[in-house]
DNA sequence: ACCTGAACACCGTTCAAGT
DNA sequence: ACCTGAACACCGTTCAAGT
């Protein structure tokens, strides 16, 4: 049993059974990413360096697909914006146990970086000056993985009970919960953010 | 060597432990919990059921002592959350390394949620309508969990040479970089935030 | 009630051996 | 070049034994 005359791994191959494995179960063992492929767990190591390589590869994999907007027809810098948010979001949301492990790491993917520079692109084009364009973006960026975050919380977090906290328990009581909850705080967040932006250089040039 | 007459451990003790492990390597080990505490890795047992909960240990400790705000003087409603915002973000900040083990573990902390009510205190006070006041505590406190994120994040993110990102590196070029970045991000994000918050209901109340 | 020491199952990673 | 099998150091956790 060497090597097999066409490779039974890939480091896509790798990534794909990993997140199967951290969708279905919440977590992974590269002996069980290796089982699941019916290989052997040093197997892995002909195709990438060790467990954190496996979480960039699943990065990689998610995000590869998240569509460009800033070539997007005649729509108004807004609606861009909001659109590449959204198709972000959805990208983490698609995986939402696989989101701590991306926030444990630090991010080295190109594919990240594109949809960064995606907003950039939108942001400048909508004449918002040079040197606010990196704030603006972190500000965007740390409020999509805040949010992105909130949708792995489970509701026991939000369930009320916990006493001494009663403001809060009423606000939570007169809530939607679930994924409805976190969508619409998610959708709310960006409406005051973009309407923020409008006031701050992107709104004079484009409206 | 059975039980002493006054006892080596307790949470808080382990919590503190952990806590400057984690600061200055990282990471922690139940193992190297005990180690520094001239201690069994199995004696931590008798106080905690495991790893897990020394990283709720630990984030009690953390946020035990941020201050509240709900009932400070006389303030209006915007400088109020502001304040409170940023004392939460702090407390994330003074241990960074700490932050994705946090966002990896489900809040169960009391001393979180007390952060929670308070703001829901001064926007519920503020003349926000009881059926928003939920989503924009979500809101709120993911963009403050994702600007602490942001904190952790090396600057090499940012480092441009990355190619084929090409508007993306102009802007990091023009800006300022490491903490100075992410705490320029952080106040212009709480400024679009209540901006727009202003015109949603605690603006006619309070105004 | 609380610390110890031995034991357990499991983990990620290395590396010489095979084809 | 790529899979295997054995081996390694380390990990978190359990539990009977001690006081």
């Amino acid at each position: 049993m060497g090597r097999p005359s066409t490779p039974l791994l890939s480091v896509e191959r790798i990534a794909e059974a990993a997140l199967a494995l951290v969708d279905s179960a919440g977590e992974f063992t590269v002996a069980g990413v290796a089982a699941s492929l019916g290989v052997r767990p040093s197997s892995l190591y002909n195709h990438l360096a060790g467990k954190a390589q496996i979480v960039e590869a699943m990065r990689s994999a998610v995000f590869r697909e998240v569509p460009t907007i800033a070539s997007s027809p005649g729509a108004d810098w807004e609606t861009s914006i909001r659109r590449a948010l959204r198709a972000y979001r959805d990208a983490f949301a698609r995986h939402p146990r696989l989101i701590p492990m991306l926030t444990a790491q630090t991010v080295s993917a190109r594919d990240v970086m594109r949809i960064y520079d995606d907003l950039a692109r939108v942001l400048s084009a909508a004449g918002l000056e040079e040197g606010r364009l990196l704030d603006v973006i972190t500000v965007l960026d740390s409020f999509v993985i805040g949010s992105a975050l909130d949708l792995v919380a489970p509701d026991a977090v939000w369930d009320a009970d916990q006493a001494e906290a009663p403001e809060l328990v009423r606000a939570i009581r007169s809530a939607a919960s679930g994924r409805d909850r976190a969508d619409r705080a998610f959708e709310l967040g960006i409406d005051l953010l973009l309407g923020g932006l409008g006031g701050l250089g992107p709104g004079a040039a484009a409206r």
